[in-house]
DNA sequence: ATCAATTTAGCACGGCCGTGCTAAATTGGA
DNA sequence: TCCAATTTAGCACGGCCGTGCTAAATTGAT
């Protein structure tokens, strides 16, 4: 008895990238069973048995990408530099790298995909929390001594400042990321800047 | 000879409204030439008479939606303070309104299906294009005699920030829309007055 | 009233879908 | 070696899909 002890989440995480790819390459009308279960070269059978329905497929990949961003981010070592610090991991919510671009191309198409997999939403929301909640981290790292309610502003810009300039770098690939960080740079040391106010 | 001399026109735009009801109310996913077609309340024949294929239907829904969104701010008065009229006119590329929430979601509905039709990415492409020429125009409208070097990352701040604020109005719908728009017109403030630096 | 063009409606085909289900292959302990 | 549990594979069903195609209904000029 017991053959194979068996590494489940592996499988797990497999499958969850086949279907990452199956997005990024064909679009998220493409994501089936069958499409995901060819993608990681196993049958329909082995998928469902790991997956028994198409929605635990789906909300599971979203839940390991938020997980994996989430991993990323607090891998980063800590900067001298407050501005620094903050910049390397707003620089992690910038779709740069084949990685975080399929990231965030994976996370706009489960957005779209909401409506007919009701639990996406809760794993939407969890993700605007955490970012929310990362947003303000970041203003309370360059500018520790900013009271709330002028700190609450700042986070607000600069993750709507991150997501917008994250949304132009994935629509127009010809937008340079050095003006993108630039830009960021800009907003954490004028947040930085702005307790002498 | 010569029946109905009629509104085809008219008939394609009911078809794309119908489009864009079934993708905020069941998602993209759920667009089909059949549920097009029911929720407007016509055969299929009827539709595929008028839109022979299903992408020919998304693309025209995605047209004439950049189609009514320049309409809708060409068609803005001026007014006499620039920073109030430029305000005046990113308003309305925030989803306030249940219109133009929609349209957001169509939006980012129809980015994701990209892969899936390829002309859409023509479509998308001149959308980023005409937005980024509007964010310059705001930004040339609150600093007339801001120098080009100044007015380019000027443009694309504004452009991230108002996108970003979109983004997430659409996602948490708890979040004030009054901030939001003193956001922008902070930023917008900020530009006109920059001029002197 | 007639008629030809246009519009609307609908059928039918092959294909992909999710999923319930059963059979085969694989595995490590006995 | 043998076996029972687990994993893998696959079949089959009903359903929705896009689209080629033909038939019916509708229209305005004659």
């Amino acid at each position: 008895m017991v053959p194979r002890l068996i590494d489940r989440d592996a499988r797990k995480e497999e499958l969850a990238q086949a279907l990452w790819t199956v997005i990024v390459q064909r679009g998220v009308g493409a994501v089936s069973v069958r499409s995901v279960a060819a993608q990681a070269g196993v049958a329909v059978g082995s998928l469902r048995h790991v997956f028994p329905t198409r929605a635990e497929l789906i909300v599971f990949s979203a839940e390991l990408m938020l997980h994996r961003a989430e991993q990323r981010i607090t891998a980063i070592p800590a900067l001298a530099d407050p501005v620094d610090h903050a910049l390397r991991i707003a620089r992690e919510l910038l779709p740069l790298t084949p990685d975080t671009r399929a990231e965030l191309q994976v996370n706009l198409a489960l957005f779209a995909e909401a409506p007919a997999v009701p639990a996406l939403t809760a794993v939407r929301d969890r993700t605007q929390g955490a970012l929310t909640a990362l947003y303000m981290r970041l203003v309370t790292l360059v500018a520790p001594d900013l009271p709330p309610e002028a700190a609450q502003p700042a986070a607000d810009r600069l993750g709507a400042l991150t997501d917008g300039l994250a949304m132009r770098l994935l629509a127009s690939p010809d937008f340079p990321p050095a003006d993108a960080l630039s830009l960021l740079r800009e907003e954490l040391t004028r947040t930085a800047n702005a307790k002498a106010t």
